[in-house]
DNA sequence: TTCTAACAGTTAGAATTCTAAATGTCAACA
DNA sequence: TGTTGACATTTAGAATTCTAACTGTTAGAA
């Protein structure tokens, strides 16, 4: 590998964005085999926990744009993971809901997830932990 | 938004993937006036500091497949930002280099990418601007 | 009641990134 | 010298994400 690199003057923009990458590789290859990416397991993960949520909220939480949610849940309403329904009060909206088939990848997901979580937590202290997650709460808060 | 959140037991999974996210978008929308992402903006400033890296290096160092780095090179040969060269010595390699063009940019670069960085720093005092870097270094030295 | 601005989701098409396979080259070994 | 496995890059096509514009709906003001 290179020996002079220019990330030394932005060590934070490079290194997260490094770590972001190995995960998220980590966790496409742990969902490869229920043939799902990453993206589309969290989402199924927090549609889970958010029954019933709109499409505009996934994509606040997930920071994606509009159109790249609807595309996906296309793909997941398709592959008969979810439903999508519009609501009797608001036309406008869909809430999107799990399918059994959906349904049942949750707590294997969960595992796989928490694995991957675990690979950035074990090589640090509890009091590390703590602090990293202040840290980076911190940081997210304050940026936009 | 919605309350009851699944990320809660993944938390570090969750806030590096929406930090790099929030990031990304800024820098993209710093550098859309050139008409270069944020990936391209970084690769042409690691290429300005290691002037004929080879390719595979720059995937290594972005933790991208090949095949995406040989896309978005042909995009900046093809905008006349870099050149690629068959060195004399090796010919299944292509060196990377700036040309005038690209080297114009960098300064404006430098300086946008700075600014993001400090978007980052500026809610952290300089001890936890060293803790997070101590952290963040390994972690990333950790995963693979 | 009508209008306006904002909202939620979609579409079409472009851009980016990936997968899987392929091609040509090199290094090391027998 | 010949062979083999590894290397670096590319290609074709698929998948994902985005941009920009659009459609239909809602909430609130006039």
């Amino acid at each position: 590998m290179a020996e002079n690199n220019s990330w030394a003057n932005q060590p934070f923009s490079y290194l997260l964005r490094v770590i972001s990458i190995k995960m998220k590789n980590k966790a496409d290859k742990s969902l490869a085999e229920f043939g799902l990416n990453s993206q589309q397991g969290h989402t199924l993960g927090y549609i889970n926990s958010n029954e019933g949520i709109i499409q505009k909220e996934l994509a606040d939480f997930f920071k994606k744009r509009d159109a790249s949610i609807t595309s996906m849940l296309q793909g997941l309403e398709k592959k008969g993971f979810i439903e999508r329904r519009i609501p009797k009060d608001n036309e406008r909206e869909k809430k999107v809901y799990l399918l059994p088939k959906g349904k049942e990848l949750i707590e294997d997901f969960d595992k796989k997830f928490q694995e991957i979580e675990e690979d950035i937590t074990k090589c640090l202290t509890d009091d590390e932990i703590q602090t990293l997650l202040r840290l980076l709460t911190k940081i997210n808060s304050n940026l936009e």
